[in-house]
DNA sequence: AAGGTGCCCAACCGCGTGTTT
DNA sequence: CAAACACGCGGTTGGGCACCT
């Protein structure tokens, strides 16, 4: 690990990993008379070395009263604690907690808590939830599909006009990045409801941990999973008498539906493994090994087709309008404050956001 | 199975501060 | 007091390795 380059050029000392037979003279050395001068260590001890390697090298490694292993929890929790008071004061943190290096605290900070710091939104500077909304929101309106952006900055919100692949993968892309940005959104009911509203189109549930951090509430993830549950026990139960043409009777079966507000009637759905909405229409796949009859409507064409009535309403809740119109503008502030409610839209949030960004650099 | 990617962490570097001459 | 030296600190690097595609 570390450096590569074996020697350095000017001095002609050894540089990068340390070898077993190195450590060792090291050891025995500091055993027997101590570091003393550091500069004049590595002569005395036998190793071609600088000694600021040899300080490194004893501290951070070879030092008999360094604990090695994994970070207890209690150990995690007095790191953050001294860092919110301290800063990256790394020896002063590491002199509060036993056997453990600047070095290693340091590693263990850039790799493991400052992350997950961010993931909980805490600001692993400051210590305090992040408060950046204005870069969040920058970040949020720039990174919005087009769809959605179109959708949000309109008069009203339309869900039926947002594509639910483009805005899941929009919310998940990246669960870190995006927590904040989803808290914007949290406020409105426009997340939370799409995702209940299109649990049918969905085949696996929801990670119920980063949807957690996202959102913070139990309940809606619930609803959301029982939607779930319930759509595809309905679908896994439906009889199989009312068998859909696919158009094919063999393998690679893909059958589109029209996706409206009066979808009706039921399908088998023994031979589908996958489904999944694009744009306005539900694309299902799989293999259909019997021959099926039609029994759709009218409006069938080969590969779309409306179904009978009945229990449609579990499988494709009936879609509706999140948000009406504002009275008169159409401003994307004014969007955004109905989307975020009252609380976080008064005037001076807004202010406040705008102060931000006026005196950021 | 092989190649690519990203993470981890030991070790290095540059700089600031304290100590000695 | 100033220059030289020694040490320590915080930031950065890059090889090894585990995981993913």
């Amino acid at each position: 690990m570390g450096r590569s380059a074996e020697f350095d050029d000017m001095s002609g000392l050894k540089k990068g990993p340390w070898t077993p037979e190195e450590d060792q003279k090291l050891v025995d050395y500091i055993h027997k008379n101590g570091h003393g001068n550091w500069r004049a260590l590595p002569k005395l001890a036998g190793l071609n070395r600088c000694g600021k390697s040899c300080r490194l090298r004893w501290t951070n490694y070879l030092r008999p009263d360094i604990k090695r292993g994994k970070f207890s929890e209690d150990e995690e929790k007095l790191i953050v604690k001294l860092h919110s008071l301290l800063g990256n004061k790394w020896s002063a943190i590491a002199t509060r907690l036993p056997g453990r290096t600047d070095n290693e605290i340091k590693n263990y900070w850039n790799t493991h808590l400052r992350k997950k710091l961010l993931q909980i939104g805490i600001d692993p500077v400051t210590h305090r939830p992040r408060t950046d909304h204005i870069n969040l929101f920058n970040a949020l309106i720039g990174n919005l599909p087009p769809q959605l952006l179109a959708a949000i900055t309109s008069n009203y919100i339309n869900i039926n006009n947002i594509d639910m692949n483009i805005l899941t993968n929009f919310l998940f892309s990246d669960t870190a990045q995006l927590v904040h940005q989803i808290q914007l959104l949290n406020n409105s009911s426009l997340l939370v409801n799409s995702l209940i509203r299109n649990a049918t189109t969905t085949t696996s549930p929801l990670n119920i941990e980063a949807l957690n951090q996202i959102l913070g509430s139990q309940n809606q993830i619930q609803e959301y999973n029982s939607t779930l549950m319930n759509n595809q026990e309905f679908l896994s139960s439906s009889s199989s008498d009312s068998l859909i043409d696919f158009g094919l009777n063999s393998s690679n079966v893909h059958a589109e539906f029209t996706h409206a507000n009066n979808f009706s009637g039921k399908l088998d759905y023994q031979e589908i493994n996958d489904t999944k909405l694009g744009g306005d229409q539900l694309i299902l796949s799989g293999t259909c090994s019997t021959s099926s009859s039609v029994t759709g409507s009218e409006n069938q064409t080969k590969n779309i087709c409306k179904i009978p009535n009945e229990n449609t309403s579990d499988i494709y809740p009936k879609q509706e309008l999140i948000m009406q119109p504002s009275s008169a503008s159409t401003s994307t502030f004014e969007a955004w404050e109905q989307i975020m409610g009252d609380e976080e839209a008064s005037d001076s949030y807004w202010t406040d956001i705008i102060d931000q960004a006026s005196s950021s650099p």
